[in-house]
DNA sequence: CAAATCATGTAACCCGTTACATGATTCT
DNA sequence: AGAATCATGTAACGGGTTACATGATTTG
């Protein structure tokens, strides 16, 4: 019974036009436009996406005068739905499934979550990443013998990826103390 | 009219039976329990797969005595879409929005494709990754400082992410050239 | 012998893709 | 005025998720 929950594209939706409020249009373009990936700026993508998001009384539209343009904004409960989504806590199989969606995340967090949500968001991430990348690591070493070559190199390659985003995330928890000093 | 193409799920289930042939439940097990990433390996989503494999005759399986077990390797015509799949040159777009994908296909090249199509694979796959990255670069230098911070800081993070895999394009490079010359 | 694992399937549901369709507005 | 872009939608289709269901074989 419990209501189905949006998609990522949804949540992407929503963090977009809580940034401002924008048309279906609009949103098509960032889609097609930015680096904000992935998602599909087709119509039949986008306008569907928006009807679910109005049925479940996240966002609301107003049109404006002449007619045809409807502008979107969220509602009280889309702000709150996008704000539990940013909060939840991170998973080991969010990293292994759903490294994309993490980043989603991150990227919309600005002025929605505290500081120290924040900086757990990060914290948590971290070590999760240590953790996994310690598992994959463990697994070359027992098993790249085993291993055809070409398989055994994308692995080595997964494996650097997720250094990179480890990296990444002690880098940012740097950054995110040292301003957290300055405003002391 | 042209027929329906394979899922990038379908071709990991061919070759993943052109390195031996598996069962429905083999197919799933290794989804399940290797890096081989993403692939969900519910029955509902093998078993079916493995029926439209079939019907495109791209698959056959050969019942074991007892009767319960499918075991399914590949016919001509899927060792042929595997290697077409493969072979198949590397645009940009896969770069941004297939980037597993295209590692999933170099996992399966092993024995698939001849050493002169796995050095242009990689050099293409470099050379679209500078070029990508350089486009990422000046957006960067233009644009970020109208983002917001973590806007900015995920869209770092993609950047960083793609070096990694230019990195490692270059390092394999270097190894297969260095291989190609032992061999003569 | 009970539990875990091996092994295969079906059915409802829904999101995303693709293709089609239409009209207003802006630019050249 | 014609072309490009803005702007919104619908409809068919299909693949993947989730949940349900069953039975054989192996292990403790």
């Amino acid at each position: 019974m419990t209501k189905k929950q949006p998609t990522s594209l949804d949540y992407a939706i929503l963090g977009l036009i809580h940034q401002e409020p924008r048309t279906g249009y609009g949103i098509r373009k960032v889609f097609e436009t930015t680096a904000l990936g992935n998602y599909s700026s087709s119509p039949g993508t986008i306008y569907p996406a928006l009807k679910r998001l109005l049925k479940l009384g996240l966002v609301e539209s107003k049109p404006t005068k002449a007619g045809k343009k409807n502008v979107f904004h969220l509602t009280v409960a889309g702000e709150k739905a996008l704000q539990n989504w940013l909060a939840q806590p991170i998973l080991q199989t969010d990293i292994e499934k759903k490294n994309d969606e993490l980043f989603l995340r991150f990227a919309f967090m600005d002025d929605l979550l505290s500081q120290s949500q924040k900086m757990e968001f990060l914290t948590t991430f971290r070590d999760l990443l240590q953790n996994y990348i310690q598992q994959l690591e463990h697994y070359h070493q027992v098993e790249s013998s085993h291993l055809p070559l070409h398989g055994r190199l994308a692995f080595e390659h997964g494996i650097a990826t997720y250094k990179t985003t480890l990296d990444w995330c002690e880098k940012t928890l740097q950054l995110f103390t040292k301003m957290g000093k300055n405003e002391n």
